[in-house]
DNA sequence: AACGATAGTGTTATGATATAACATATTTAA
DNA sequence: TTAAATATGTTATATCATAACACTATCGTT
């Protein structure tokens, strides 16, 4: 990923078995090299965070477990913490919410611009963010330990929808 | 605030009195050229997140005011989304927390440097880190509404402190 | 296989953050 | 002065997240 690529809104014009399939294989070669272990329960919730393509909450994801049987917020809570340990997933700030990382062998952290009429995201990891990021740190000495940047907006397919109507 | 002004913590040692005075005052102009009103309650309120400058959480705010008599979330919660309406205050989604701006009379949604150790903060608009998120935007047609940009680390001052150590 | 150690999950209760809904009070403006 | 608009009080409840402890599955050794 790099400040030049496009930005290409994952939508439901695409295989979406096969990209989540994608995304499981990632899932399991990362927790293979660090020696952890992808159990059912979190293979399930990892699923059910990438099968929508946007952001999800920890109780949309608590209500869908529900569906297989009881379950609790701690159950939910643990392995999307596991996940997020692994960068599996992100944790979207200012929504509460979480999604699936397709890069997930890189340790990064990603920057977020998500649709606020369908919802639709894109992760980038834009050398030319961070580097304005990291400069304006630097001027003052302030050493960066972590970045949340989400930006929220409209996609360009909703753009066109909006214009066509 | 461009890229190029270098962060200053705002710590213990500045003239508080006066420097939340100056927001005070900025605050009642930017109300009286809106036509909102800057009635007690919300002068209060705005003074707390101010007191400490460092990000405060809404149940601290209604700690603070139950000294004073009764006081329920409602009543903060409703002072706080005037002042963030009004853009004399910002929330840092990464804390669930609130600020004072600094620079309520321009509209802008800042970037926000915060430190782990000490809970200082400053607020930056720099112009090279809107512009590196914008350009990604326009790459792929994507209409930015909010930019949510909070980077935490530790300041200059505690790097200092453990060093010494 | 038997064992204890470690890691993972279930379950209950509760903490932390935020808002809905409606009653009352205050301010504004005709 | 009075009606409308705005602001605040109050109660209840929604939403998001974790602590604590019991139980189960897995792993590595013997
Ligand atoms: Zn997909
Ligand atoms: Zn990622
Ligand atoms: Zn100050
Ligand atoms: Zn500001």
């Amino acid at each position: 990923m790099s400040a030049e690529q496009n930005i290409i809104f994952c939508r439901d014009h695409h295989d979406h078995q096969s990209c989540m399939a994608t995304a499981i294989a990632k899932a399991e070669q990362v927790c293979e090299s660090r020696n952890q272990r992808f159990t059912k329960l979190r293979k399930r919730i990892f699923e059910l965070v990438w099968q929508q393509h946007k952001p999800i909450r920890a109780y949309d994801i608590l209500d869908q477990l529900q569906q297989d049987g009881r379950a609790a917020p701690p159950t939910v809570y643990r392995a999307l913490d596991f996940l997020m340990d692994l960068g599996l997933i992100h944790r979207i700030e200012s929504m509460n919410a979480f999604v699936g990382c397709n890069n997930p062998q890189q340790k990064h952290e990603g920057q977020f611009f998500i649709c606020n009429d369908c919802g639709a995201f894109v992760e980038l990891d834009s050398t030319s963010i961070n580097s304005a990021i990291s400069i304006s740190a630097e001027h003052s000495g302030f050493e960066i330990q972590q970045r949340t940047i989400e930006i929220t907006g409209i996609c360009p397919e909703c753009k066109g929808k909006k214009k066509s109507q």
